[in-house]
DNA sequence: TCCTTTATTGTACTAATTGTATCATTGTCA
DNA sequence: TGACAATGATACAATTAGTACAATAAAGGA
């Protein structure tokens, strides 16, 4: 048995549907801090049996988020809050866990034997192709908005 | 006890398989030359007690590798790394590597929210710490030398 | 030396856990 | 009553774990 024990109340007769009240719940448990990133929520069939409600309800509530990037579901694995810092948080706390994030890349990199010259060189490439998708698929969205 | 010791960074929420993750560290360490042809592996079982996975998700792993001829596992035996290298181990595959880390590293942040300026200062300014550590040890070891 | 036994190692098959996709059913409201 | 949204039922796919087995090597004794 996996995931994190989730407390949720449901209102069978608010006219909510079962999976908004879901979705906003976690999203609220997240920005005040009961749920963190990393935490594993339980899965679709767990919180669906705790709740009382269909599995496929709880499956599509997790997708809304999923879609949002605010957890990742993993078929066969398990759905967690994703890493993605809260807003709120402080600048300071947002560049420690980029410069984390970077360290880890340089010093995998530089372990695997790369130089110096040849990671900047990279990461000036990666970005340029990453944004030049970024805009092809900005452009995409406004055409289909278009039509 | 057989087989060298390999050192995996797992990343148990990050949407890629168990699996997966080991075949390209090990793909990956085998083109930056960390392992070498004739270089035997860990037993399943040793990496997945490591891990801290089931020791056939290890197993699957290296029946990949072993059906891409990178490695050869033998039953009663161990694993080894293939003696002669796969002909597409060059340069070629050498920078697919790199790039391949560049850009889980680059989507990474973005997904954390950073901007293009923000990773790419980052980028720079972890580097430079990087390299005056390695800097320093250097001459730390020169030293040492000398005395 | 040669045979037997035991330990080590990978393999095969199956089961369990988890999310996904599709369609059916229900209920509400214009 | 027809349309649409919400929920449920069912079948499926992906990942990982459990169990038993086969091949090889190593150890030990006759």
């Amino acid at each position: 048995m996996t995931g994190k024990k989730l407390t949720l109340q449901l209102d069978f007769h608010s006219g909510l549907p079962i999976y908004t009240q879901i979705v906003n719940q976690i999203q609220s448990q997240l920005v005040n801090g009961i749920l963190k990133p990393g935490d594993q929520l339980p899965t679709v069939r767990a919180l669906a049996l705790e709740l009382r409600v269909n599995f496929n309800t709880v499956a599509r509530a997790y997708r809304i988020l999923d879609e949002a990037r605010i957890i990742s579901t993993q078929q066969g694995r398990g759905t967690y809050i994703t890493e993605i810092p809260p807003p709120e948080i402080s600048e300071k706390l947002r560049r420690e866990s980029l410069a984390s994030l970077t360290q880890r890349f340089i010093s995998e990199a530089f372990r695997l034997g790369f130089s110096e010259r040849e990671v900047s060189q990279m990461v000036r490439d990666s970005l340029k192709l990453v944004l030049s998708r970024v805009e092809a698929s900005r452009k995409e969205a406004a055409d289909n908005d278009s039509k």
